[in-house]
DNA sequence: CGTTTTTTCATGCGACTGCATGATAACCGT
DNA sequence: ACGGTTATCATGCAGTCGCATGAAAAAACG
């Protein structure tokens, strides 16, 4: 069975066994032997794979990155003839936790940002991460505005972070239950409606 | 010594220490030893307070929350003669991690936000917390427009949940470094501006 | 086919965890 | 002044943690 696997993809693997841990059970309660059995591998094919538990997390978190990466190219590509604003709601909607991949990806980000809060590496993956969305989202409000699909005096780089804001303020209190996807998005929908022509 | 210890004073003092260390090392280093330690007291005397550490952390979030409210109370009480909109802004600012007790506050919320994905007990808290700010954010905002401070065409019930969801989402970009605080004020500021005349 | 390399696993180790226990000390009421 | 209550502490214990080690198994290569 040896030499013949995919590294890349066995950290993967591992790194999905991490996120259900996570979703599960919960950031704290990561723990080598519970990933390896998540994965249904011991515990040393995981320390095979990643020298530390730190360096397994740091895999995970980009994996996490280019997963939702992935998941939003898709929704966008699953439209066909979008307008600028089908484009904003449906990387909106990925964002927030509507479905079980979705809300399981927002248990682990939040987990994540928590941990950046007391660990640099994280931050800066983050920082990287969501500078990028952001970067994205405001190229595609400015697009829109030079098509004149917004509404006269709506700023695009004001507006962009703001509607990308919003969506991460949503994200939480749907975890949490206070708020229902429905309203989130019904608030998303709003914000839009005042924004776009 | 004994006798004369108010019990929910030290109860408060301990939960301080848990929000120190929460706020330093993460929410997974919160160890009985660690808060002990940071509190200046023994591993015992923890124990004698609270029976678990589950309910310590409990005890904790529920003492953020007071703590929150009375910071929120003391910036709307420094305002003299206040509108409306500067109700608004000092209680965004409060939430938003722009001083040292803020970051804190943000830090520990944002770990026990993540803790709450998992733990019901968490979300209750949460959600009863969250839910009664928004709650008042919406009265403050119905006011607002009832002595017509708002613009034209704003909906108050709308408007409230929006301004406050964004703030919510801005707390993790700054506490991260992506956003500054004075950045994210400006968003709230510009916010503000298209919400109040 | 034998050997080497790659992958997987089981086990052990020291450190740390939450929690239980018993001792110690400090104040109270009488 | 002196038992009794209250508060604090040091220590022990079973369990779990991350990590290191060495063996076993399975393909690759000569």
């Amino acid at each position: 069975m040896p030499k013949q696997v995919d590294h890349e993809q066995r950290r993967r693997l591992l790194a999905e066994a991490v996120f259900t841990v996570i979703g599960t059970r919960g950031f704290e309660a990561v723990s080598l032997r519970d990933v390896a059995e998540q994965a249904g591998v011991s515990m040393g094919t995981v320390q095979y794979y990643f020298p530390t538990k730190q360096e397994m997390l740091l895999f995970a978190l980009a994996h996490m990155r280019e997963r939702v990466l992935a998941r939003l190219q898709a929704a966008v590509a699953a439209l066909p003839d979008p307008t600028r604003r089908d484009l904003v709601r449906a990387a909106t909607a990925v964002m927030l936790p509507v479905d079980a991949p979705g809300r399981e990806e927002a248990c682990v980000n939040i987990a994540f940002f928590s941990a950046a809060t007391v660990t640099p590496a994280y931050a800066e993956q983050l920082r990287d991460g969501y500078g990028r969305i952001l970067t994205v989202s405001v190229a595609n409000f400015r697009e829109a505005a030079r098509r004149g699909e917004l509404r006269d005096g709506v700023d695009p780089d004001r507006e962009a972070p703001a509607l990308y804001f919003l969506t991460q303020g949503l994200v939480g209190p749907v975890l949490i239950g206070l708020y229902r996807p429905e309203e989130a998005l019904a608030l998303v929908d709003a914000q839009l409606d005042r924004v776009f022509r």
